[in-house]
DNA sequence: TGTTAGCACTCTCCCGCCTCGACTGCTAAT
DNA sequence: ATTAGCAGTCGAGGCGGGAGAGTGCTAACA
């Protein structure tokens, strides 16, 4: 099993005991129906392909007990019933094992579309959406991972200098400052401060330390400030960025038959904030599931799934995916697992 | 009048003198009041908010004879009229008048709303979303008008050069290529040799442009390819990039009770390429309207209203609203009109 | 005690029918 | 050319009833 999913909500985990084997079997049954058919499923259904050995009236009061305990719905009296917040996360918490997980598939899929890891990992979100049809959710890692290798400026016209700061993962902001003088080795002396104090931080660090003005740094005290203003311009534009990729996709579904519901996802795919709040990293946990109003308002019938990633180790993002609650868990996993693993082994 | 309106269709402006002026009348309230109402427009309600000095009847002969040419349509026997493509192209040929545009409110409302006009610019779509109340689309131009200020290779480490391109607009593009040598003063006749080649050009005059590689170039030829990869690069990530705000607005429209309506609006605003076609530059006009099905599919329905905009009079890309095909010109065309003057005389 | 067959019950969906109300198109008069 | 008057048309919405689906309950059985 992947140990790892967010039980953040009283009926994770817990659980296991209290349901007798049968009605597990009942319970996974049900989920598993009705998130490929999107259509209430009734005792007669889970009878023929999951329980043929008993009768429909076992099952059917099994399932009445299941609806008891709170994992189940019955939309109305002749109808199925349809699984509830809590019985995705009894599912995703005890019946996806590893094995489900068909990672083979996956790489050959990704292989026949794409011609390099580089190209998946820039394709990130655009992949997610694509392999698992659902509304994929790029989040850019916030600037604590973020190295400065180091900080230069460079000579252009009129006593004015380019501010280049160089990171491990490449150049990411420059801008033109005013040189204070015209001392021809200025520039020189500048670069080696600018190396001395910033190279090897990361940008948090920098940003929250404050730093002695000595006398050896004072002449530079003004291209100081205007490159840890730099810093924090872009530590704002790019801590959390988040990219939405597939958003319609909804109007795939069988459930953007139900106006309200096609309104609340695109309500809440509009509310970057509401889903950078959801993503956000939960400690140690890869695999982060939030079903439902389980996560309070706006994720009503939504499930976002979303796992951290890595480039040689080092977190620097999340990428998620946001659909019904009835999304295929098993699929989404496995495309989310195995597009980590790809990113994270890539080096060049 | 407003005279540079697109009439690109083939009942665009011509058609003044084939309707009578009561004819117009008619034509003009009904569109009026359907935009104000959304909802088919009787005989009665034209009579009693724009021509009570004549009788109901006279007004039905005078719609159903607007029918015939085209003008309205009829949902059924029972309802009003409602305009088509073709009256809202003669409403905004025709009826809109530049008195109409209030650019004093629209000045207002920025005002209040945002402190300084950079950030006006900055937020031009948010802006223009928010004023209209529509969903709105930022399109910045493509590179010719861009013009390479100087390109210049900086010393890093280990043999590697960081490539800078510096646009009037800023640097715009940085990459780190390997050095064939590393002689000291190489990088110091590259940058010559660069800024020789490519200072104050556009980025496509460059790259359609042959360069003779003669012998003193030779030496260079390898950075020299370098950059016009680069610049290729660039100009495929920025040429035409397309940014959409507030999509979500069309929930907020009587039109969203309509299932397809919402569907086809979503579904042309997640295709890019569909919106920069519509988008694309028409020539010497300044604003452009399309409507409706005048323009090939995806548009049914909807109406694109768009608008150059310009920084020191330089054409620095478009503006536009894109909602449903009843959508209140006047303001549409107040708020980017006004916009527009107020980014052009921005000269920071 | 758990399981089962049988059956009555409930509720949705859908169809046809009806009435009501909104506008129109037509006609005949001015 | 304009108008009043009126018949005609169509959609919206309410009502009722039949069909179908699926349940809960009960009583019998192992």
């Amino acid at each position: 099993m992947l140990t790892d999913f967010s039980t953040d909500c009283q009926t994770g985990g817990k659980m296991d005991d209290k349901l007798t084997e049968r009605k597990k079997k009942v319970l996974q049954a049900l989920v598993d129906s009705y998130i490929s058919s999107v259509e209430p499923i009734s005792s007669s259904d889970i009878q023929k392909r999951y329980l043929p050995e008993v009768s429909t009236a076992t099952i059917r009061s099994e399932l009445s007990h299941l609806e008891e305990m709170g994992y189940l719905i019955q939309p109305h009296v002749s109808a199925g019933r349809v699984p509830s917040s809590k019985a995705y996360r009894y599912y995703v918490d005890n019946f996806i094992i590893d094995d489900d997980i068909d990672l083979d598939a996956m790489k050959d899929y990704l292989a026949r579309k794409y011609d390099s890891v580089a190209e998946i990992v820039k394709n990130g979100a655009k992949i997610v959406s694509d392999a698992t049809n659902y509304t994929s959710l790029l989040m850019i890692s916030n600037s604590d991972t973020l190295t400065i290798k180091d900080v230069k400026l460079v000579d252009m016209y009129d006593g004015t200098a380019l501010v280049l700061i160089i990171t491990d993962s490449g150049v990411i902001k420059d801008k033109e400052i005013q040189l204070p003088t015209s001392e021809e080795d200025y520039i020189e002396s500048a670069n080696s401060m600018l190396g001395k104090c910033f190279a090897g931080k990361t940008l948090s660090q920098i940003l929250s330390t404050q730093v002695d003005m000595d006398s050896e740094l004072k002449a530079f005290k003004q291209i100081f400030e205007d490159v840890i203003d730099l810093l924090g311009e872009y530590k704002k534009s790019r801590d959390g960025q988040l990219y939405v990729e597939g958003a319609n996709k909804i109007f795939e579904y069988p459930e953007s038959k139900n106006y309200d519901n096609v309104k609340n996802f695109m309500t809440i795919v509009g509310k970057k904030d509401k889903l950078k709040e959801l993503m956000h990293d939960d400690g140690n946990i890869e695999f982060s599931i939030k079903i439902g109003a389980e996560e309070g308002d706006g994720l009503d019938n939504m499930a976002l799934v979303s796992a951290k990633y890595h480039i040689k180790g080092k977190e620097v993002g999340q990428l998620g995916v946001i659909g019904p609650e009835r999304m295929d868990y098993k699929k989404v996993l496995a495309v989310l697992k195995h597009l980590g693993r790809l990113i994270d082994k890539l080096d060049d």
